[in-house]
DNA sequence: TGACAATGAATGAACGTTCATTCATTTTCT
DNA sequence: AGAAAATGAATGAACGTTCATTCATTGTCA
């Protein structure tokens, strides 16, 4: 009896975020219309404005939301086991994706956004630096970020540049299926994590 | 008396072009108007459609003459006498920007475009394409591209990722100065080189 | 319990604005 | 004068936003 309330009712706000981020990613924050998300939303226009001021707070709250996913993932990727494991978990969190690749495609839109609209900067900068401070700290307390010639925010800083880089590329559909170009930007960013942590020692074996 | 004919009839498209240039960088493809470019011009709105069917067109000739200025850094860079030279030559070119830092902000731009529009998508797979294989021919050409454990390609694919992200990053304005983060960026990437073409034998100097 | 009142989530037509595009007109060159 | 270049007011479609209205649900009283 409650259920439609539970499901419908409380949720109405991520229910509208959800088909936000399905239409900006079609279609770019500024080409999707409120009447587009109205209708992927199944909703009529009005109700949007009943739990968001105006357009700019939804892309606001996309942000924010997308900053809070972020820091989930920070934290599964803080309790792998190994550097590794950890560097896995973000960059699969991160750029892979599967099929529609909704998130790379609004993700480089936010950037886009960021370029010009200060609030939005200001988020994206927060979420970036937390994320380089929680794996800097990440590779700092690992084995592997001793033995290297690079300083562990150093290596924090290539591998979010692979990571970002990676996920800007990701928009261009080069690979047939979304997994295919996943495994090879996993490949991609393996090497880099090989030739960062390879020590000395471990070299000899090959 | 044709002067005034070459300053402004001959270029007037690259006219138009470049103040489009600046009005996207600021506002982006879509909520740049043909009003902002034709004042950015210093043109009227009319003019604009005498050289360019439709704003769509306008973009892709933006995209078109992006390739074409990629083009000619890659030969600029083909031309260097040592690798790191010839990759620092393409760093600087593709990241490191005066003030207005106007490429950046568009090139982000470009790729959210193409994440939606095909022919743009076609346009920047292709730079991309060339670009890298360009880029992975002066590496296997080069002494240090042998003394490593990865192929050519591989560490291509590494350097773009690299330089996209760090222009993704870019968009941020993080640092205080444009001079200032771009040599920061500049620090990045010549880690990566470090990492990646150190032989065996200039590690022992170490 | 049954009738009535109050609520507020949800609707979608309507409004004012902005924008890409057109074209009749004017200006500039040869 | 005639052709080409350039103008900018006019047009109509599309957009973000508003708001009068509907209606299922909840609360109140007899």
């Amino acid at each position: 009896m409650s259920q439609t309330q539970t499901d419908t009712v409380l949720d109405r706000p991520t229910q509208i975020l959800d088909a936000a981020v399905a239409c900006f990613a079609k279609r770019g924050f500024h080409q999707a219309s409120m009447h587009d998300i109205s209708a992927e939303a199944g909703v009529s226009v009005g109700l949007i404005y009943r739990y968001f001021q105006n357009k700019e707070a939804v892309i606001a709250a996309m942000a924010d939301r997308h900053k809070r996913q972020i820091h989930e993932i920070l934290e599964r990727a803080r309790q792998a086991r190994s550097l590794r494991e950890s560097l896995d978990t973000l960059f699969t969190a991160h750029c892979g994706e599967t099929e529609p690749q909704v998130t790379a495609a609004f993700v480089v839109d936010l950037f886009a956004e960021a370029s010009r609209n200060p609030h939005v900067a200001e988020l994206v900068r927060d979420v970036c630096q937390t994320s380089m401070d929680g794996v800097t700290d990440l590779i700092a307390r690992s084995p592997e970020g001793k033995a290297s010639d690079l300083t562990p925010r150093e290596m924090a800083e290539l591998i979010f540049a692979v990571n970002d880089g990676m996920l800007l590329r990701g928009v261009l559909r080069i690979g047939r299926t979304a997994a295919e170009s996943r495994e090879h930007q996993l490949e991609v960013v393996r090497n880099l994590w090989r030739i960062m942590f390879t020590t000395e020692s471990e070299r000899a074996y090959a």
